[in-house]
DNA sequence: TATTATAGCGAACGAACGGTCACTTGTCAA
DNA sequence: TTGACAAGTGACCGTTCGTTCGCTATAATA
């Protein structure tokens, strides 16, 4: 039980860090989102920053098992209609999963602060979603799917766009619908203009 | 020189603001940065809430006067090439311009906290830029400079790369001079993939 | 059963917070 | 020359902050 308290503190702690930010926070607060008074707290953690430290090696871990490796690579797609789907799922998932958009939206707000938020933010924002699709790009470049250049740089005009309409939905949650739909559109613009056609999939 | 005083208020608030954000920043250091005692701050603003919402009035006012009106629309460009130095010269600017990088901090901390900053985050981040450039690249079309294609959706894919890289430079300012290598050749990879060649410029 | 560690609690701590107020100083108009 | 006002000061206010401490209840261990 004392486990699981410590988890509900830290699920609590990435609710309210991530929608007040680390100084906007207060204890009193936090433990009581999780049914204890303040005091109780310091039964878990040492201080509020141990908290925030523990927190963010949560994250770190999460997001080093789940992109680090490379078993959880999406597979290249077959098709042009493929990589569409596939894109739109990861959309899907990635702007509707509450872990996630805190995580993100955490990153955000403390990213100036803290230089393992910042470290993290980069990965989350920019790099991570690139070089998975750098090696996916490649790929298709392969099998003919896409016209050979720059996987990187190809990766890089495919995921940023579609990294701001995540930004977005962060930021105005009522315009995800919207948002979802933009990301398709511009995943069918890419595939159009970059995609090699008159392929038989 | 009063005016003066609260002119440079502000700009202090902007400095602590977008490092340490508002909650993160106290009255008693904002004010001996402009060489004040905290009770002195209150001749000039009724209270903290206030010079937040002074200071954002006066950050949409100068995003009004700078992107809203169409003077200040760069001039269609007669080659790729110049798509590219104004692209730079764009980028340049804003990722070495002091208040320019502070007013994007603290949009990016404060957006999720503060609806006037919700509403112009998502202006500075998306939106203003691509609808600055749904025209310069619609008149690139007309021009036969550019393959012709919904501008709006071609503006996106690239601003959104752009901007992705402004914020990388916001966040870790020592990669500033490799991000903008990367924009300018992301700018030459589009232009590769989106203009008309053999034009003669 | 007696012992001990754990996890909760309420009261209290000093420090820091945003904000107020009476007071002084300097400036400028009447 | 005087009076009014704007701007700055330091002392102080109540509140809230993170943190500590002594106590209790519970549950596992010996």
């Amino acid at each position: 039980m004392a486990k699981d308290t410590k988890e509900r503190i830290l699920t609590a702690a990435l609710d309210m860090f991530s929608q007040n930010g680390y100084a906007g926070t207060n204890i009193r607060e936090l433990a009581a989102s999780v049914g204890l008074v303040k005091s109780s707290t310091y039964k878990h953690f040492e201080s509020k920053e141990e908290i925030w430290n523990a927190l963010l090696d949560e994250m770190i871990a999460y997001y080093g098992e789940r992109f680090g490796s490379t078993e959880h690579l999406p597979p290249v797609p077959d098709s042009l209609e493929e990589l569409v789907q596939m894109t739109m799922r990861l959309v899907d998932f990635t702007v509707h999963d509450e872990k996630v958009i805190k995580t993100r939206k955490l990153l955000t707000i403390e990213q100036f602060r803290d230089d393992r938020a910042r470290a993290l933010a980069t990965k989350h924002f920019l790099t991570g979603l690139t070089e998975m699709f750098t090696r996916i790009f490649s790929g298709m470049m392969d099998k003919g799917l896409l016209r050979r250049d720059d996987p990187a740089m190809v990766a890089f005009a495919y995921t940023a766009p579609i990294s701001a309409l995540i930004h977005l939905c962060d930021r105005e949650p009522e315009k995800t619908g919207e948002a979802i739909a933009q990301a398709e559109a511009f995943s069918r613009h890419f595939i159009k203009v970059y995609g090699v056609h008159g392929h038989v999939g």
